[in-house]
DNA sequence: GGTCAGGTCCTAT
DNA sequence: ATAGGACCTGAC
């Protein structure tokens, strides 16, 4: 077990924003959602979540230390954290200084800071993130995560997770946590071994990918776009079969790490028109203008559901 | 029970 | 090049 005092974490929150698909609440801590906006406020008591990621996964509790500080353990050793998790959240960045440089007269991205205070860009694994966002098209989150769950358990091997020593989750087994599978797993299974996740039609699109990303020569591609500028990144996405430009987006900022790139789907659209009929001030927060685009569509996905 | 989901592909102009 | 329709399915 490992714990540190974060400022700008909140795995709730990066949890509900729509970048990632794999981490839930345990089920014996669950809390609502927290939303400065809505008028709720953080849980002062401790919540547990699952975090898995790859082949990696590990078990988070966090509970509110001040105002802007969360205290956070991680269920893995130092060496873990620093290894591998310390880069998935992203906590090398400053997202205060992101906050900070936000136009104080824009009254619409004020509030999606101050309601999406805890969201980080995190860093996914590139293959996890181009199936995932190819199972998002046309698609709702509920569905997205079920069926990635299911593609999990269906072809990923499992893990193990280490639980709390102190925790209720101690009790728990967590044979149900699999790493999420490798195109070679999914090729296996053949065209039909795609059947009964909720895919629908996209199913054709994982297959196909899997097919991409297989082998030696497959893991080379993988590798040039982790090498490539979002350009060429884009480019090579663009060309694949059910990637379109705001899918690639989402690859390039949610695996990438390119937080310039900037995804537009319906609710971004809806924002775009309602809020900045003139364009959204890209000049100003060049080169991370994606990182506030995570912020607003976390903030409209708190809005719908209120009202 | 219709509408809508973090869109993309295909076809017809 | 650009517009319009089809598309699996289940959550709400």
């Amino acid at each position: 077990m490992y714990e540190r005092i974060l400022t700008d974490f909140d795995i709730r929150t990066i949890m509900d924003s729509g970048q990632v698909f794999r981490i839930r609440p345990l089920p014996l801590e669950s809390a609502p959602i927290s939303c400065a906006e809505t008028g709720g406020s953080p849980p002062s008591t401790a919540e547990t979540f699952l975090a898995a990621a790859g082949k990696h996964a590990v078990l988070i509790r966090q509970k509110p230390e001040s105002e802007d500080r969360m205290r956070v353990s991680f269920s893995c050793t130092k060496e873990e954290f620093s290894n591998f998790w310390n880069s998935y959240f992203d906590l090398d960045r400053d997202y205060e200084a992101i906050r900070r440089s936000v136009d104080p007269e824009d009254a619409f991205l004020t509030s999606a800071i101050r309601c999406g205070r805890g969201i980080r860009i995190l860093r996914q694994d590139l293959w996890e993130t181009i199936i995932s966002f190819l199972v998002s098209q046309n698609n709702n989150i509920t569905r997205i995560r079920r069926s990635l769950e299911a593609l999990c358990e269906r072809y990923g091997e499992k893990i193990s997770v280490n639980a709390f020593p102190d925790s209720p989750a101690t009790s728990l087994t967590y044979e149900s946590v699999h790493a999420f599978p490798s195109p070679e797993s999914i090729l296996e299974g053949g065209p039909g071994g795609l059947d009964g996740l909720g895919l629908g039609y996209r199913d054709k699109y994982i297959f196909r990918m899997a097919q991409r990303c297989a082998g030696q020569e497959g893991q080379e591609w993988l590798d040039l776009l982790l090498k490539s500028s979002y350009e060429d990144a884009l480019a090579l996405l663009l060309k694949e079969y059910g990637i379109g430009k705001k899918v690639a987006d989402c690859i390039c900022l949610f695996a990438l790490h390119h937080v310039d790139a900037f995804p537009i789907d319906t609710h971004m659209k809806q924002i775009l028109n309602a809020f900045y009929p003139e364009g959204f001030p890209f000049s100003r927060y060049e080169g991370y203008a994606g990182i506030l685009q995570q912020y607003m569509f976390y903030y409209k996905l708190t809005q719908r559901r209120t009202s």
